[in-house]
DNA sequence: TATAAACTTAGAGTTAACTCTAAGGTCAAG
DNA sequence: CTTGACCTTAGAGTTAACTCTAAGTTTATA
């Protein structure tokens, strides 16, 4: 049985952390102490780890939460229900790789074209690129 | 001269965020009407889609900050104090693209692991990984 | 003149996931 | 018995960038 404390130093979460997980029904405590310390078993300490595993993967909060209820219960969930959250999730991921790569883009363009020397701005390209709003299309670009 | 809702279909941002931008010191109005109406020169419109340009890009509302101070008076910067902001954006924007591309790895590894049928998940491969966690270490993989 | 669209303000709400604070109680070690 | 580390709670604060609301004013049009 750990206390908070050590969950904390065995997940990698603080104290802080579980509290919060534990308002948001992520991770609770089979056992209080008279003085209301919470006491982790070992099946909380199981179901912590599955909750920093899945968040480290970049599950949402509220994605976890969902995990863990077809945790508890595999049976009446099928394999289908799994994918189509991870799915989602990777969905998200892959459209904000492509919003970054873009970012990514446009930035080495307009690093490539600016000498980054100590001489005054008045012709900085970067400068203005900004000011024409062209500097919104990236192209194929050396590096 | 502009009234806010025609400076935001120019600009493609709405009346309130225009307000917004206002408030952040990003975007004014040279004139307003005697009854408060906010009015917009063409310095005032070419400001508004520097802006506009620049968060589009990915800077933040506080860099964008930097830079139009930067643009009011060029000569007293330096393509080096542009440049800085730019290559601090980038690195910004490299270290965000690779947590995102390990998550997608993580993610379709166990898209792959899994059959995403209507059976019962209870020999999910993802389900276990999450409950193993070293779902956590992404190798090269198939595609 | 009447109506609707557009405008004004201050300030509150949203989102996600924490993060911290205050004020106090508990426990093991020395 | 004292000290210090650890624990408790409710609730407020943080961040970024909006987004919305309410209640009222102005303006253009029919
Ligand atoms: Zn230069
Ligand atoms: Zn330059
Ligand atoms: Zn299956
Ligand atoms: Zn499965």
């Amino acid at each position: 049985m750990l206390r908070i404390g050590e969950l904390a130093t065995k997940t990698g979460l603080t104290a802080h952390t579980i509290r919060f997980y534990e308002k948001s029904g992520l991770i609770n405590a089979s056992q209080r102490s008279e003085s209301g310390y919470r006491y982790y078993t070992d099946t909380d300490v199981r179901q912590a780890e599955f909750v920093k595993t899945a968040r480290k993967i970049g599950f949402s909060v509220d994605d976890v939460s969902t995990l863990l209820s077809i945790r508890v219960d595999k049976s009446n969930h099928t394999c289908q229900d799994v994918t189509e959250i991870t799915q989602r999730k990777l969905n998200d991921v892959n459209e904000k790789i492509s919003e970054l790569l873009l970012m990514q883009q446009t930035l080495k363009i307009l690093l490539n074209s600016c000498c980054g020397g100590p001489e005054s701005a008045t012709h900085c390209s970067i400068m203005e690129a900004l000011d024409a709003s062209n500097a919104l299309k990236p192209r194929i670009v050396a590096e």
